[in-house]
DNA sequence: CTTGCGATTGGTAACGTTACCAACCTACCG
DNA sequence: CGGTAGGTTGGTAACGTTACCAATCGCAAG
């Protein structure tokens, strides 16, 4: 009787024996056929169906020069959804271009990004895409990823000069916190993240300009730079709005930071505090922000196409352009007024 | 001057002959460095860090029995927050087990799933990670996969007695239909996969049962059961909400039907068309479901903890319980009321 | 019938690593 | 001081694949 745990993998070997012909004809007939006659090519086909055979891409790789078809992917929080269509956006390139991806989550520990880009340079990947982490950067060193190419996405790394994605964070935001000031809204909140991460500072930054161009003070009391998570962000906003002069708006610079947001404004309603509740703008875009009780600005851009742009980015230089200068494609966002 | 580009990948025989000695004691060295002299070890540390070496994952591999410290997961949606928390969970527990994961998204395309299967064999995998597609499953087949074991996640596969995490999702229909029977409804619409979809039939079950149960008649006009996404979930609860007698509340049986079915009753609200509004009852979590216009109850569960949990499964079996019966786990879910 | 050319096929070596075995060295015991 | 055990080191072969070259085949032209 036959047993539910299958067999080993056969070798070629054992296919090049069932097909009466050497492994070099069966390498042959799986790299495309040239030069091995049609009814060759039909018995070893049989063969490799009837054993079940898989080439072992790993021994295929090994000799040099060989591209491996694994692109490394790090992330820094995979469970946040913005960087699940990243992940997407980029496996769905790579497709396109015959590779897969491995995928490490770092939450945001340069340590962890170090282990994993280890680990994707000894599995030899034709490439890596990051979203770095804002620690120490020593591991991304060119001369420590060798012929290893890199894209960066959504953050730059200080002092690396490399392809590199980014959103118009800085226009983005000075955007949207124009789009308050025009509402008449002068004191107005920023939640976002501290300067040490790249878009913590540039997101800041385009808050700032708007600011102080609209001629509105920036009151300390009311910004908080340094929440990571929805609850820190909940708290934070709390904070600011059991203030004796609580803003009349939120400028949000993320995801997490605007779910937090609106979940302390829910709250308040809810237990029936006293309004007008703050309205919000946020960078990044969510489900179903439209049916939210304050009005949402949304800053909205495309976390796939993100990702699908660092992966063209790779792509670009894997086919050539291996000695071009660096490139940075900026990626445009949008406002969608409530 | 030193190029910005890096050199090629130093072999183990370099650094061996950096260190002065033989690649045998590199080897010995970075497997752990049991029965190198101290001083030794530290030469080829030395060595290591001078020419960047990286040891070489995929020749380790290529010697049979040698796992390659890779998982292959395939998703059918990642653009769903819900399976990217998934594919979090299996990421967390392969690296504690110091594996990696290779993901692809099967777009529940059963020719791009087999493909993957394929590719993810060929890179000689340790296991496999599943949310499987409903298409045919021929490449799933025991003989088809060898010696490399399958999980399946969410969903289980006909004539497939595989290791298996599935949520409860007949029990949680039952108890989302039952409290919206409890609060009077009797009307109550369904928005969810089509019976082939293996949720998709389950989550129907479930809330066939209360029905019939609570003595609540099914009307086939408002039972829509084969929306993907949630402009078609969009439309299909639309069609029901514009009957002459429209359900007084809606059963969704996932995420991206809720999204859809919200929406329209945003629209709805926002357009100022007479209730009264439906009540939402949810299969899938989503953020800020707390501050919709109309209530939502929430069949909740933890994507994380079901990939968690997928993974354990497979490093059980991959760690011993190899000739075990196959293992089916039924995570909980829980209501969350408005 | 010979020659030559292109198409087809096979043998060998190499990719980078580690298991296995053999050789060596050291130190301690008798 | 010889013997031996254990710790340390190195050589060889093998993992599965494919590039390169050599050999063979078929066929058409001379």
């Amino acid at each position: 009787m036959s047993t539910s745990r299958g067999a080993r993998q056969p070798t070629i070997k054992e296919v090049a024996g069932l097909a009466g012909v050497s492994p070099m004809t069966v390498s042959r007939t799986l790299a495309g056929g040239r030069n091995v006659r049609p009814d060759v090519q039909e018995r070893v086909m049989a063969a490799v169906r009837e054993l079940g055979y898989y080439r072992n891409e790993n021994a295929r790789s090994l000799r040099p020069g060989q591209p491996s078809g694994l692109v490394g992917v790090a992330i820094t929080n995979l469970a946040n959804p913005y960087y699940g269509n990243f992940a997407l956006g980029v496996e769905e390139v790579a497709a396109e271009h015959g590779r897969r991806i491995i995928l490490g989550n770092s939450g945001e520990d340069a340590g962890r990004e170090r282990q994993l880009v280890s680990d994707f340079i000894g599995r030899q990947v034709d490439g890596l895409i990051l979203v770095p982490t804002s620690g120490d950067a020593e591991h991304l060193r060119p001369e420590r990823l060798g012929e290893v190419p890199l894209v960066l996405a959504s953050r730059r790394v200080p002092g690396l000069e490399v392809d590199t994605v980014l959103l118009d964070d800085v226009g983005g935001s000075y955007r949207g916190t124009v789009s308050l000031l025009e509402a008449g809204h002068t004191r107005i909140g920023f939640l976002g993240n501290r300067s040490s991460v790249f878009t913590g500072a540039r997101r800041y930054a385009g808050y700032e300009r708007a600011m102080l161009e609209g001629g509105a003070p920036i009151d300390p009391a009311i910004v908080a730079r340094d929440q990571q998570d929805v609850a820190a962000a909940s708290r934070a906003a709390r904070a600011m709005l059991e203030l004796p002069d609580p803003p009349t708006a939120i400028f949000s610079a993320n995801n997490r930071n605007t779910i937090g947001a609106l979940r302390e404004i829910g709250r308040r309603i809810r237990d029936g505090l006293p309004g007008p509740h703050p309205a919000v703008v946020s960078f990044d875009d969510f489900e179903l922000s439209e049916l939210m009780p304050v009005p949402v600005t949304i800053i909205d851009h495309d976390a796939q196409l993100l990702g699908r742009e660092a992966a063209r980015l790779l792509f670009a230089r894997l086919d050539g352009s291996a000695d071009e200068a660096a490139r940075t494609v900026e990626l445009p966002v949008s406002i969608e007024f409530p």
